[in-house]
DNA sequence: CTATGTCCCTGGACCACAAGAGTTG
DNA sequence: GCCAACTCTTGTGGTCCAGGGACAT
């Protein structure tokens, strides 16, 4: 059931969409993310093609599979198996991208796009080829769009080599435009700061009240993480498993000054770090005036990134703001419709909870109980889910 | 404006035990 | 390497309760 897409259960999954939490088929996907303006700015990867329910984060050439952290470090190294064959498999990153790429773009993102056996499938192949791009507005060629924001690929190099095992070999794909966190192993990397180029994003702070609305407290505060990922479709993930923080300095984008203020005031808020399912993150000001990511521990590991729920991808590959059009930096409607998603999202996620064991769901939801404490079979009990009877 | 009391909401703990995961031979 | 047997760990839901925020006095 896992490898069918979440939406239509009718296709085999190929993409994963971390807003969403959802497994889509191409068709879907595309579907789904083509609603509206808010829903095209989700950021979408592969799914793991092992576990079936996490975003891949890379792509083992070798093996010719996608995979995410975690099945990665299991495969590749570094599991309790001691299996270290794998370790010399090499890898490719899996970028992310958001808005409504055809085909054709896939394959621009992906070079072995057309290696994924779903993909391949001849009915997805005609739905995904028959995208045009201009079925998005805005959408002239997908370099375009690539640049302009509107469809954006992204990649994270700092997670690789935190998890990269010995050995192991990344190799980068053909990436169009890099957009997130580095880490400090990568600083030397001058190749990183061309790609990394945020002058393209306007993050000047003044119309951030405007941007964030209702995303925010009187004080400030922001309502929680949720907000900025139904709003922005911005994800945000902490530190690598050396406790290195991710951080953007302000050297490599000229605008992030304009951005600090408002996460280190806005996000010192504890409903960033009261998130009992995400990672706890942290918005600090640091000295040399660098935006931080904090949280995670050296104690986390590759499942940590999963099980948070949060981007394994640091900062993923969407610009945290999307850029705003200088006359209309976003419709009212939009940002109305963003903040009406976002707050039945959080609704709807207050009483969420995801059931891994059907089986043991099932049987809790027959156990007897005292005071809603399960009791031994054949106790005395007070109530009983199968009647809704208490029998004392 | 501050202190105190009350109400309400949220989240964690608790329970038994089958299923799943891991280990051993 | 494969399999069976065994041990250990995990997850499931309803209820209770402590803690904290909001509000009134």
């Amino acid at each position: 059931m896992g490898f069918m897409c979440d939406f239509c259960a009718e296709q085999r999954s190929v993409v994963y969409c971390r807003s969403d939490a959802a497994s889509l088929c191409l068709s879907c996907d595309r579907n789904v993310h083509s609603a509206n303006a808010l829903s095209r700015r989700h950021s979408r990867t592969l799914v793991c093609e092992r576990c079936n329910s996490q975003p891949a984060f890379v792509r083992c050439i070798e093996e010719k599979i996608s995979l995410c952290p975690n099945c990665d470090w299991k495969g590749h190294g570094g599991s309790s198996s001691g299996s270290t064959s794998g370790s010399t498999h090499k890898r490719q990153a899996v970028n992310c991208y958001s808005g409504c790429p055809s085909a054709a773009e896939l394959q621009t993102i992906w070079s072995f796009f057309l290696e994924i056996p779903s993909a391949g499938d001849p009915a997805q192949e005609v739905v995904m080829g028959s995208m045009s791009i201009n079925e998005c507005p805005g959408d002239d060629n997908h370099k375009e769009r690539i640049r302009d924001g509107s469809l954006i690929v992204s990649n994270d190099i700092k997670l690789h080599s935190a998890h990269e095992p010995a050995g192991s070999t990344y190799v980068p794909s053909p990436m169009v435009s890099f957009s997130g966190a580095k880490g400090p192993t990568l600083c030397e990397d001058d190749s990183f700061y061309e790609s990394f180029n945020m002058d393209e994003v306007d993050l000047s702070i003044e119309n951030y009240n405007e941007i964030f609305g209702d995303a925010f407290d009187s004080s400030g505060k922001l309502f929680g993480n949720d907000g900025i990922d139904d709003i922005f479709g911005m994800e945000i993930s902490g530190a690598d498993s050396n406790g290195q923080d991710a951080h953007v300095t302000e050297g490599s984008t000229g605008c992030a000054k304009g951005v600090q203020p408002a996460c280190s005031t806005a996000a010192s808020g504890d409903s960033m770090m009261s998130c009992k399912t995400e990672p706890t993150v942290c918005f600090a000001r640091q000295a040399h005036s660098s935006l931080s990511f904090s949280g995670l521990t050296g104690e986390s590991n590759a499942g940590d990134y999963q099980d948070c729920g949060a981007s394994s991808l640091l900062l993923m590959g969407e610009p945290p703001w999307y850029p705003p059009c200088p006359d209309s930096s976003l419709p009212s409607s939009s940002r109305s419709s963003a903040v009406m998603r976002y707050k039945e999202k959080k609704k709807t996620r207050k009483f969420e909870k995801k059931v891994r064991y059907a089986s043991r769901k099932a049987r809790a939801d027959v156990r007897k109980r005292v005071k809603g404490r399960f009791v031994k079979a054949g106790d005395a009990y007070d109530y009983d889910p199968l009647t809704h009877t208490r029998s004392c």
